[in-house]
RNA sequence: CGGGGUGUAGCGUAGCCCGGUUAGCGCGUCUGCUUUGGGAGCAGAAGGUCGCAGGUUCGAAUCCUGCCACCCCGACCA
């Protein structure tokens, strides 16, 4: 076990903190509740973003960029959304400080108020809205499929890296349609680019859902999401996808002259994936030791270490490996460092997860081999150091797989029918993970079921199988389960 | 916003209750030697506004008052 993690069995959520810290993802910053994303973490994150914006670009959108700042008028115009980020808001008031008279310090010159307060954006539909209604007067404007990578400030009360942060990056699309199906095909569309990405790239497999009323976003008329499972046993959504009607058109006037020269209102959707994908990627695979990364997202497939210290002839041979695998799209690293011990070495490169480690000494020169150590499973293996670039090659693909098969099992095993109320408390404790149980369709009786339990429905899986049942907890007539779980 | 905790070297901490030499230890850093196929050993060295501001006292890291910051737990949330 690593030296300075806490064991996931000790402390979870102290394992989660260390991990993060001690594998150069991020840090604790000087601003409460901002995170400081380091070289490593954002080396992974640089991954994830640019394969994420190839898989939009692929599906026929386009990168732009709105404002930091919206007035506040706008965000007050669609009643559900300001209701769900009015408290949560970062507001600027002023635009000019000055020195005190008093020569106490810099202070915020009163005479530079703002006529109108600017919101740091939580989200970016009702700016964008707004400059929409500029953009869009005929159908052969649309569809407008737009996306933008930005950050964000949400003032919550209480952070944890990664998941939960005031400021935190992220891409929202936002789309504009001339009809419901065609935006609901849209919404659709980008919920399955997400799962893709989260099982294709991330390993992780996920649930595709959607939300109920009380867990969908302000202002949308649907929630779809992808919802993940963390080794602790909680849920993690991983991902979201509205279907916004004709809300926000409506609210920011946004019509537009159909074919039949008729005057209407656009339909939009809107969807996102932030740096919380990060926790989620640590949470889902990673060990006592470190991280374990996937071989697709890992700034480094390959570390090879000299062993017990580089030589020239050591280095030139790693040097020619190293090239050889480069040559099929291999990221390698050499390590050169002659200060430490290889046993350091190993910790430290099983610490950043790094999927594939070589290790090459003067045994290995005499009997025409290498040693090949694998993260994911910490198996290590003597390899024909002639055959090394294709067992690499193979090697990545199965770790990726590995990875993906591991997670997903783990998930199938905690997702748990569930039908008398005592047997669902007693789960949540002992098993964890989701639930799958009947439930009447009230929001009053979700609400009732978080409050006791603290689960909440995560979502309403696509292609729901529809049996008749009862509650869980009221008894009442049911048409199917839905999954519940402890969330983060 | 409620509850709890912490603030001493780059990091982690002891000392504080019960005031008294030069604030101790581990990791890391630097130098040297020996080591080196799973987190090396020995020797030496550098590194401190004890969170900030007042107060009590001959004397404050330690006692008192005020302030600040951050972390953890809960309610809110991607």
């Amino acid at each position: 076990m690593s030296k300075d993690i806490t064991s996931r069995a000790d402390d979870y959520s102290q394992w989660y903190i260390d991990l993060v810290r001690k594998a150069g993802l991020a840090d604790y910053s000087a601003v409460k509740g901002c995170m400081v994303i380091k070289p490593y973490g954002f080396a992974i994150w640089e991954n994830m973003r640019d394969t994420l914006d190839r898989m939009f670009k692929d599906t026929g959108h386009v990168n732009a960029y709105f404002p930091l700042f919206i007035p506040k008028s706008f965000l007050s115009k669609e009643a559900a959304h300001i209701e769900g980020f009015a408290k949560e808001c970062a507001v600027v008031t002023h635009y000019r400080l000055k020195n005190a008279e008093d020569g106490s310090g810099l202070i915020v010159d009163p005479d530079a108020k703002l006529e109108e307060e600017l919101i740091v954006r939580p989200t970016s539909e009702t700016i964008i809205w707004n400059t929409y209604r500029e953009w869009i007067d005929s159908y052969r404007d649309l569809p407008l499929l737009i996306n933008q990578w930005a950050n964000v400030v949400r003032w919550e009360m209480r952070t944890r890296l990664f998941l939960r942060t005031t400021e935190f990056l992220w891409q929202e699309g936002h789309t504009a349609h001339a009809t419901r199906d065609e935006a609901i095909d849209e919404t659709r569309k980008m919920l399955d680019v997400y799962a893709t990405f989260a099982e294709e790239w991330m390993a992780m497999p996920v649930i595709k859902g959607v939300k109920t009323a009380n867990e969908r976003f302000a202002g949308a008329e649907d929630t779809y999401c992808i919802e993940a499972l963390m080794q602790d046993g909680k849920a993690l959504q991983a991902g979201t996808s509205h279907f916004l009607g004709q809300n926000f058109a409506k609210a920011f006037d946004v019509q537009f002259n159909t074919k039949d020269n008729t005057r209407e209102y656009v339909w939009a959707t809107s969807w996102g994936v932030s740096t919380r994908l990060m926790g989620a990627l640590v949470m889902a695979h990673s060990d006592d030791d470190g991280l374990v990364i996937p071989p697709r997202l890992a700034p480094t497939h390959v570390v090879i270490v000299p062993i017990p210290k580089p030589t020239p002839e050591l280095v030139e041979r790693a040097t020619a490996i190293a090239n050889d695998l480069r040559s099929k799209g291999v990221r390698v690293k050499i390590d050169t460092d002659d200060q430490n011990r290889p046993g350091y070495k190993f910790a430290e490169y099983e610490k950043l997860g790094i999927p594939v480690r070589l290790g090459l000494g003067a045994r290995d020169l005499e009997n025409g081999t290498i040693e090949v150590a694998r993260r994911d499973t910490k198996e290590k293996a003597s390899v024909d150091i002639t055959t090394i670039t294709d067992h690499i090659v193979k090697l990545l693909d199965d770790i990726q797989a590995n990875m993906l098969e591991r997670a997903r099992a783990y998930r199938d095993e905690h997702i748990t029918p569930v039908d008398t109320w005592d047997e669902f408390v007693r789960l949540l404790d002992e098993k964890g993970g989701f639930l799958s149980a009947h439930w009447d369709g009230t929001g009053e009786t979700e609400e009732l079921i978080k409050t006791e339990t603290k689960a909440t429905i995560r979502c309403i899986p696509l292609n729901n199988p529809q049996e008749a049942g009862t509650c869980i907890k009221t008894g009442k007539p049911s048409t199917q389960r839905v999954l519940f779980a402890r969330a983060y």
